[in-house]
DNA sequence: CACAGCGTTTGACTTTCGTCAAACCCTTGG
DNA sequence: CCAAGGGTTTGACGAAAGTCAAACGCTGTG
């Protein structure tokens, strides 16, 4: 019978958006899905509570910018992981080993879906299956690629890194070179690893060589896409100077 | 009719290890899965080419250790993660986005899944399904945290978080004060973005404190794992000064 | 409209960690 | 068994980024 979506699906993004969950599901999994489910809106600041945690463990993102948060005891904190539309956060099991929160760092529109029924899509539906796996692993070298911009030491190259990963994710959306910061300075160091302050620094540094121009706080335009790539990836002199016979690592052939 | 492990799978830790993957697959699965896949052993620095790893994205470790490296222009180079036994390595569409190399820190054992076979496994086995599930979020999360720990200022604290990080993943194997480090000095030293100096000074500092000994170059004895859990989590005084009025957020209610 | 409060930027100073150089140690191979 | 080579440790020094303090700017609200 209902083969329309309920109404809280027909204007959220992980319906409305081609590729995402919701789209590549069939009207009666999404139907029972949503029934299921359940929506809600994020201010900045908010989080779940433990208990909500448990019992609606997966998360999805249709709007905004949600992060993983780790406390330390002296008060400091940092951001591990960023996540925006389209990405599947799945707590089940881990909410205890991991000691993260997940809070919001804009204002954000939030699916939790019924662990069942996402579990009998995921083991019945192909499709869908491909999705979140898919979903998974990018959530995984985002991270595995975040390790290795934090382990690479200069704050500047790090930045650097930053604004192309935010170029990539929102790849369609927005002309070559303009990007969207989608948080705040303060919320950027810390998933940065460094503090706010050496953030401006490096912003300052950028624009005073050329490289970007910073139309307002958070929409930088990219005037020299290949310089930012080189101080990206570690290149600090303007002629490459990388000695080849450093990075030698024996390849296993075929076999 | 061929029910019995393929030869080269029956001492494959894979196979013989309680709940991985080729554990809880069928003996038909198995054999299929064994006829279309690839075993091999890596020497430490040995990689697979870029042509090895397009026909064959998906490694499986049986044993030793692998590590996902980035390497800067200037010859700096990060290990951003690290994959042991169990650990299903799926590269499949994204070897050209993400420039890390696949590289073994010591030799290893290895298995080439046979894409297809295991893209059907997958679809049709919900308990090979849950498995190969877990450990990719396992993965997810551990390089989320292994970014907190980064972000982490303190080189002592990541060191700490690190013998921690160990002591979780051979929970079974050893005795419950005893941890093996499974990496050299300076590969520890690229995975927690420091320079081997810092590293050995600070397995110093913590010998000094009496909070561990190092039996050898790779067995750390956890003298105090209080002590060691306190600087982990960022706690340099010996008693908690946290101000639990900094580390307010706001707690989205059930709904 | 003006004020309050937070977020951001700037500058001066401090500290941690990286850099360089050399000694030491352990493994490997002749 | 000895020698060679790489890996590890130690110490002295320097630089990048953190800390502190204060000014500036934006935003939302009475």
């Amino acid at each position: 019978m209902a083969v329309k979506p309920k109404v809280k699906c027909q204007k959220c993004a992980m319906y409305s958006e081609t590729g995402l969950f919701c789209d590549v599901i069939s009207p009666d999994e999404l139907d029972g899905l949503s029934d299921e489910s359940r929506t809600a809106t994020l201010k900045r600041g908010e989080t779940f509570s433990g208990e909500a945690l448990t019992t609606w463990p997966i998360v999805a993102v249709a709007t905004g910018v949600l992060s993983m948060q780790h406390l330390l005891e002296d008060g400091r904190k940092s951001i591990a992981a960023l996540f925006m539309q389209g990405d599947i956060i799945d707590l089940r099991d881990i909410s205890n080993r991991n000691r993260g929160h997940l809070i919001a760092l804009s204002t954000s529109n939030v699916c939790r879906l019924s662990p069942a029924m996402f579990q009998r899509i995921m083991e019945s539906n192909p499709d869908a299956q491909h999705v979140v796996w898919r979903n998974l692993r990018d959530q995984t070298f985002r991270a595995i690629d975040h390790s290795a911009d934090l382990s690479k030491k200069q704050a500047l190259e790090k930045l650097a890194s930053f604004i192309f990963e935010c170029r990539h994710r929102q790849a369609r959306n927005v002309s070559e070179n303009s990007v969207v910061i989608p948080v705040r300075r303060v919320d950027l160091a810390e998933y940065l690893g460094m503090q706010p302050e050496t953030v401006s620094r490096c912003f300052r540094n950028l624009e005073e060589r050329g490289i970007v121009e910073l139309k307002s706080i958070k929409h930088v335009k990219l005037l020299s896409i290949p310089a930012l790539r080189r101080i990206a990836n570690g290149d600090k002199n303007p002629v490459n100077l990388r000695d080849p016979a450093k990075d030698t690592f024996k390849i296993l052939s075929f076999g």
